[in-house]
Parts: structure tokens; sequence; C-alpha cells
DNA sequence: TAAATTATTGACCAATTGATCAAAAAATAC
DNA sequence: GTATTTTTTGATCAATTGGTCAATAATTTA
């Protein structure tokens, strides 16, 4: 067996094959397209990751990855663990939109696109949304427990407050284009919830 | 000129191609799937439609009329403006999950699918939903007129955030299917401003 | 009823879709 | 350095795509 040769080289191929899904969709994006961007031949494409949807498969997986690396960065940057995952939600709103191929989450528009033709690439989005969600929630219990958040808030319930209002302002931003709206309606998310 | 013998007929024909798309979105659509939908073979489909995007535009409108005919309808229902629009939030997440294709909205499902490639389509979306918040935001002036809000409640600001939950909260209800969790946060959508 | 107009039909078209495969090239093993 | 395995290549496939069109059928006008 031949050893994995091409392992930064298949990393490359998923990320621009994830920009290009991001930006265009499942359907919109199509297996031409993709192995022009990733400058494979179909041969090599279709070795390399079955079909279509396996490859979008990947691109969330790899899409979640950098979402989390942008939430742990925040983290660190911050002072305080409330202010980090602030600070999490002002960059990947507002924070990116020069670098990234859409204002909306990548999950949000695969579960948006895809009925139960694709019920895999649902199924991943969801799970990949709510793993986000719970770990949001873990961070809110220590902020909690180190006295940033008021004791009667329930951090569960705050964690899904968080994720709606990620997908209604990610969305209302590609709406409206409205940068200080939604600058507004960050600050206010954990106004009530802070000591 | 041949009087137009078949009003009613478009209207229905519109109405299920509206659902359709609403479904599967406009690339997951096929003209094919369409001309079945609707029982209409090719030559008198493009006739009456001229293109698939031209028939997408149609039932954007067909969307948002029935939309907004859904608010008239909670609005007249309510015993205050205030209720009423929140009668409405309660509808159009909730209480039409097994009546209608999607959990989410149609014109959210479109500008999160679409790109340049369908500018006019997505332009339109844009300015359907802007109408969408224009409109509540009058209702809510009226409110407010009405001693329903209190008095430093800037009724442009809250109609955004209003928009901006209906749009979080629908995708959250597709995503987790949690509709109780849904049902708490409608709730609190205006618990800081009433008075 | 006859002529003129409009609508419907289904065959058809060129382009694109996701995917396969045998031959050629490159890399590895011996 | 030769033999074996793996990768890459580009032609190709059947199916589907959005859309056209001449022939037929149905209406309308007169």
């Amino acid at each position: 067996m031949m050893a994995n040769t091409a392992k930064y080289d298949r990393d490359t191929v998923v990320d621009s094959a994830m920009l290009l899904f991001w930006e265009k969709g499942f359907h919109g994006t199509s297996t031409r397209d993709l192995q022009q961007a990733v400058n494979l031949r179909p041969g090599s494409f279709y070795a390399a990751f079955g079909s279509k949807e396996q490859l979008f498969r990947e691109a969330l997986h790899c899409y979640s990855k950098k979402s989390n690396e942008l939430l742990q960065q925040s983290l660190s940057n911050a002072p305080s663990i409330l202010e980090g995952i602030e600070a999490f939600i002002r960059a990947i709103v507002l924070g990116q939109r020069d670098k990234v191929p859409s204002d909306m989450c990548m999950l949000v528009k695969t579960i948006a696109e895809l009925t139960d033709e694709q019920a895999e690439l649902v199924a991943e989005s969801k799970a990949l949304l709510k793993k986000t969600e719970h770990h949001i929630s873990e961070l809110l219990r220590e902020g909690q427990a180190a006295g940033e958040l008021k004791a009667e808030i329930n951090c569960s319930d705050l964690a899904q407050k968080v994720i709606v209002q990620l997908m209604g302002l990610r969305t209302y931003l590609r709406s409206s284009d409205d940068e200080s709206a939604v600058e507004k309606l960050i600050t206010e998310i954990f106004s009530t919830s802070k000591i």
C-alpha cells in the first residue's frame, strides 16, 4: 500500500471545495466547477472523494472546524468568557465579510437548500449546529461559575438564544447589508444576562 | 385578442409552482418537476411564464402575498396590534408546520440559495423582506400611538429585531425541531417593549 | 359554418449533469 | 533496473437540464 503522499493537498482541496460549496450551494455547484477549482481530473476526483455528496460532507466538517477555531481564538484573546463569546459573534457575523464567500452560515445554507433527497447532509449540518450550541452552553456555564452571568440564567436556554441570534443576524445581514443595525443587536444579546 | 379564459387556473398554477419551489429551491426544482406539478406541457408552460426564473419571480410574489394575508388575518382576530403581530409570529413560525412544505421562510431560502447568477430573484426577495419590515414598523407605530408600546421604543429598530427573530426562529425550528424552545423565545420578543 | 386566431401537444435539441473507465504516466517495491 | 502497484489523464457514458418548434386541436370572430 502506498503512503498517503498527498495529505496536505487533500486538505487544500477540501478547503477550496468548501469555499465553492459555501458560495453556490450543493445544487448550484457542478462537479466540473469543483474539478476546475481544485485542479483535479474526474478520475482522481472520484478516487479521492467518491461522490459529490461525500465531498460536500467533508466540506461541512471543514467549515465547522474553521468556525470552532475562530471561537477558540476569540476566547483566548478575550478577558472573560462572555466577552470571548461576544467577540466570536462579532467576528463571525461582521468581521469576515470580505474574506468569505457568503454572509450566511454554510450549515444554515445547507439545511435551507437541501431536502430528504440529501438527508445525510441535512442531518450532518443539524448535528454540527447542535454541537456548537452545546459548546456555547458549556462555555456559558463556565462563565456563570466565574460570576460573569446572573445565577438565575439557564445556560442551555441562553445558548439556544445565541444560536437563534446568530442565524437571524447573519441572514439579516445578507438581506439588508445593514452592518450598524446588526452591530446594535449583537450588543443586546447578553445585555440582560450579564452581571 | 382572446379573453384570458384561464385566469383562475393561472393562479392555481403559480400556487402549485410556489409550493414546489418553496420545498426544493430554485436549482432543486426542474422545469419537468414543475410541468408535472401544474399539469402543463412545455409549450403552454413557456408560453405562460417565459422561463423558470420568471415563474420563480411570480412564485415569490405569491408567497409574499399569502404571508401578508396571514398578517392581516392575525391582526383582525387580535384584541390589539401588538397581540396581532405576536399571533402572526406564532402562526407563521409554529402554526402551519403540517400545511406548508418547509419550516423556513421562502424568501430566506432564496437569498440563502441564490447568487449573482440570479441577481434579480435575490433582489426581489430582499425587497419583499424589506417591505414586510416596513409594514411591521408602521404597525408598531400605530400600537405605540395606541399606548401599547413604551414611548421610548424606536419602532424601526424593533421591527428590525422582529424580522431578525423571525429569520432566526424559523431557521432554528428547521434545525432543531424544538417547538417548545421556539415558543418560549417568541414570548420574549416584546417582553421588554410592552407597557 | 368558415376563416382566423390562439392554445396544446409531444417530439426534439443542444448543453450540462454526475460519474465511469481503459490507457498512459508516475511512484514504489524488490 | 525491472516489475508491480498506484495515480493521473481525457475520452466517454447515460441521464437530465432548460428550452424550442411544427403540427394538431380548440376557440373565437364574423
